[in-house]
DNA sequence: AAGAAGTCCAACCGCCAATGA
DNA sequence: CTCATTGGCGGTTGGACTTCT
C-alpha cells in the first residue's frame, strides 16, 4: 500500500489519522503516499489552472488525485507552483535567512514571505543542513550565544564580503563587455530588476517584502563596503553606518548591528550592525579557503591550522560553504573561553 | 571498486487556530 | 456554544545522492 511507483516505500504507515483524514481515507481507501508521479503533478496542475486552488480535500477527490488534501497542497506551495524559485540559495538570501531567523527563530514561513519563491520547507531544510552543520563545526548549540555571536561577527560580515566580491566581479564584467542594460554606468546592480545579476528574485510591489537595498554601488563599487569605523558607541545610536555618507534609518533592533546594508522589512528599513569588521579584518580578507573539518577549540591553535593548510593544500575547501578559518577558531576560541562567553563583550573593550 | 558515512530535501506527522454549520 | 473540517505551521524522517575511506 505504502508503495510509490518511482520504486521502494518510501513512507512508513502512521498509526496516527487526524479526524479530517480519517473521513477522506474512509472514502478513498488506497490513498496514495510518498513520491509524486509525473502524472500526478500533470493532474493537479492542469486541475488549478482551471479551477483554482480551492479546498484541498475536495480538490483532490474532484481531480481524482488519490492524495489527501494535505498533501496536493504541500505539492503544490513546495513544488509545482509556477513561482517557485529553484536553485542554491544566493548569498544575499543565506544573509536575509540568518538576518530574520536572529528575529523571528524557526518562523519558517514568516521568513519565507521575504524571500520571494523560497518556500518554508526550504529555508527549514537549509537551516537544518547548513546552518546546524556549522554550528557542529564549531561544536556548540545552533541556538547558543556563541554561535549566534559568531553568526553576527563572522558569517555575516563574511557573506557581506563575498556579496560584494561577487557583485564587483559582476560590476567588472559587466563594465568590460559593456554590458548595461541591467546595470547603471556607475556599475549598479538591481536587486528590484528580474534582471539583477545577483540573483535575487523580483520582490514585487508588495508591502510587506524584503528589500536588499543597499546592493547597489556600494557593493560593486571602490567604497568601503562594510564600515570600518565603527565603534560601540556609535553602532547602536548613530542613524547612518554608511561610509559614503548616505542616510540611512535608525536601528530598531538592538541585536541588528550596521553593515552598509540597510534592509526593509515591511517597510521599516533597518541596518545590519556590523561595525567591527576593522577587528575581523585580517581573518575575513586573508585566507583564500577555510576549513572544512569539524574542530576542537581544545585543541592547540597549530594542529587547527594545520587541519586548514591540509585541507586548502588538498583542494577539498569549498569556499562557498566553508566559514570559519583558522583565525576565526583562534577568536572564537579566545572568546568562547572567556569568562562571560559574550564575545560582543569581549569586542567592545 | 565497494561499502560506510554524510548530506540533502521531498514528503509526512502532529498540533493548533480559524472557520462554518 | 459545540463540533467537524480545513489549512497552516514547525518538526521529523526516509531514501536518493554524494563524498569519504
Amino acid at each position: 500500500m505504502d508503495v510509490d511507483v518511482n520504486g521502494g516505500s518510501r513512507r512508513r504507515n502512521s498509526s496516527r489519522s487526524s479526524s479530517s483524514e480519517q473521513s477522506c481515507e474512509e472514502d478513498q481507501m488506497d490513498l496514495r503516499r510518498g513520491p509524486w508521479t509525473v502524472e500526478e503533478d500533470l493532474i493537479l496542475i492542469n486541475y488549478i489552472a482551471n479551477h483554482g486552488e480551492g479546498r484541498w480535500n475536495s480538490l483532490a477527490r474532484c481531480a481524482g488525485l488519490r492524495r489527501t488534501g494535505k498533501s496536493c497542497r504541500l505539492r503544490w506551495l513546495n513544488y509545482l507552483r509556477p513561482d517557485v524559485r529553484r536553485g542554491n540559495i544566493t548569498l544575499e538570501e543565506q544573509l536575509l535567512i540568518l538576518e530574520l531567523h536572529s528575529r523571528w527563530g524557526n518562523r519558517w514561513s514568516k521568513i519565507a514571505q521575504h524571500l520571494p519563491g523560497r518556500t518554508d520547507n526550504e529555508i527549514k531544510n537549509y537551516w537544518r543542513t547548513r546552518v546546524q552543520k556549522h554550528a557542529k563545526q564549531l561544536k556548540c548549540d545552533v541556538n547558543s550565544k556563541q554561535f549566534k555571536d559568531a553568526m553576527r561577527y563572522l558569517w555575516m560580515p563574511r557573506l557581506m564580503e563575498r556579496i560584494q566580491a561577487s557583485a564587483s566581479a559582476a560590476a567588472a564584467t559587466a563594465v568590460s563587455s559593456s554590458v548595461t542594460s541591467t546595470m547603471s554606468a556607475a556599475g549598479n546592480f538591481h536587486p528590484h530588476s528580474n534582471n539583477n545579476n545577483n540573483n535575487f528574485p523580483n520582490v514585487g510591489t508588495g508591502h510587506d517584502v524584503v528589500l536588499v537595498q543597499g546592493m547597489t554601488s556600494d557593493f560593486g563599487s571602490h567604497h568601503a563596503q562594510i564600515n570600518a569605523n565603527y565603534t560601540p558607541e556609535n553602532s547602536s545610536t548613530a542613524n547612518s553606518c554608511d561610509s559614503l555618507g548616505n542616510q540611512v534609518s535608525p536601528v530598531s533592533d538592538p541585536t541588528d548591528y550596521c553593515y552598509n546594508l540597510p534592509i526593509s522589512v515591511n517597510d521599516q528599513n533597518y541596518n545590519f550592525h556590523g561595525g567591527q569588521i576593522g577587528y575581523f579584518s585580517d581573518s575575513l580578507i586573508s585566507p583564500s579557503g577555510h576549513f572544512n573539518q569539524g574542530l576542537d577549540f581544545n585543541q592547540p591553535m597549530d594542529q587547527q591550522s594545520n587541519q586548514w593548510f591540509d585541507a586548502t593544500a588538498n583542494g577539498v575547501v569549498d569556499q562557498s560553504e566553508n566559514l570559519w578559518n583558522a583565525e576565526d577558531i583562534w577568536f572564537l576560541q579566545q572568546h568562547f573561553s572567556g569568562s562571560n562567553n559574550n564575545m560582543e563583550g569581549g569586542l567592545n573593550k
